[in-house]
DNA sequence: AAAAACCCCAACCGCAGAGTG
DNA sequence: TCACTCTGCGGTTGGGGTTTT
């Protein structure tokens, strides 16, 4: 299937030593001898320097070549088979924050490739958001829309303001976000709870701030009524592969402490209205853990430039959601 | 049944950033 | 500082498969 094998460029010759010299690297398609080499070399020596992968696996071809070969179709924690729902909605939600940062999306889908979420989005899902009649209103298919990102950067130039206004007060000064986002309820596979506790915490904290031990949200539901977070129940959608200390959040805290009543929060669509009352401003620490993480974290308090991109450069702890005009 | 159009996706390409000498 | 290599990313290509005409 796909492109054919380039066997014209498969030419060795041998030289007066025996060793046989490639004189051109192969290119399309992947024999079945060649996956078998790279995966017996991959699974006997491990990952290094591509170039050496290809050379001592016994591959005419290019260290790129090999190394896509290997993290697109033969790494064995690949997942095989059709993206399910929840993986789609997850997709959808992300791709609404990064946009085609594909690598960052399949950093958060175990098992699934950059290259195949991109496939999936510009084959399926891109058409069934234009193909969709949908009202705005439900969120569930939008694409990224600029009216959105407005209404982010609306809200963040509103923290900035009031962080930066009172920043000359030592300990407290207060900001609020007062944000009303669309939110879709995540799929069956992550408790509705769990996205919905980490929505505002998150949102403060890949801003690059966050409150002490005291920090609260009030989120309202769909009926109207409100209920009040902690920062000790938040969930962070866990990078695949990206360590803690390469992305400082800490997965083993990504699962922990779900306590809310899920009924709550079963409707499909929820408006937001997140208020903080923060005394510090912490660029960079965890998003949840110990006091201690707390303290340490407040060595390194600042008020921090902020702009959009910065915002969505790390998504690890941000929440899924739609950003949508009411 | 055959041709055309469309779909899917593996793999390529060019570019940018990091590392090294 | 520069040149080079390696790696990773996102955009694009193109060919086999499928559906439509």
């Amino acid at each position: 299937m796909m492109r054919r094998p380039d066997t014209t460029n498969n030419t060795t010759t041998p030289s007066k030593n025996g060793v046989t010299v490639h004189n051109k690297l192969r290119k399309g398609l992947w024999s079945p001898e060649e996956d078998d080499k790279l995966m017996t070399y991959m699974m006997t020596n491990g990952q290094g320097c591509w170039t050496d992968v290809a050379r001592n696996a016994g591959l005419q071809r290019c260290g790129k070549s090999c190394r896509l070969r290997w993290i697109n179709y033969l790494r064995p924690d690949l997942k095989r088979g059709a993206f399910s729902i929840e993986e789609e909605e997850l997709i959808i939600h992300l791709h609404s924050i990064l946009g085609n940062r594909w690598s960052q999306i399949a950093a958060r889908l175990p098992g699934r490739t950059d290259n195949e979420i991109k496939n999936f989005w510009n084959s399926t899902i891109k058409k069934r958001l234009k193909n969709s009649s949908k009202p705005s209103s439900s969120t569930h298919d939008q694409a990224p829309s600029d009216a959105n990102k407005e209404l982010l950067m609306e809200d963040i130039m509103f923290m900035r303001l009031n962080s930066s206004s009172s920043s000359s007060s030592s300990s407290m000064h207060a900001f609020t976000i007062n944000t009303n986002y669309n939110l879709v309820p995540f799929p069956d596979t992550i408790s509705n709870d769990c996205f919905l506790n980490n929505i505002s915490s998150s949102l403060a904290h890949d801003h690059g701030m966050y409150d002490d031990a005291n920090a609260h949200g009030i989120i309202t539901m769909g009926d109207g009524h409100m209920v009040e977070e902690g920062y000790d129940h938040y969930f962070v959608p866990p990078l695949e592969s990206a360590s803690q200390e390469e992305n400082g959040t800490n997965l083993d805290y990504a699962y922990q402490n779900y306590s809310r009543n899920i009924n709550e929060i079963n409707s499909n669509m929820i408006n937001l209205n997140v208020h903080h009352d923060t005394k510090n401003i912490i660029k960079g620490s965890n998003l949840v853990g110990s006091h201690e993480m707390w303290e340490e974290g407040h060595e390194k308090m600042k008020v921090g430039e902020w702009s959009l991109e910065d915002l969505i450069e790390d998504v690890s702890s941000f929440p899924l959601l739609d950003f949508q005009v009411e």
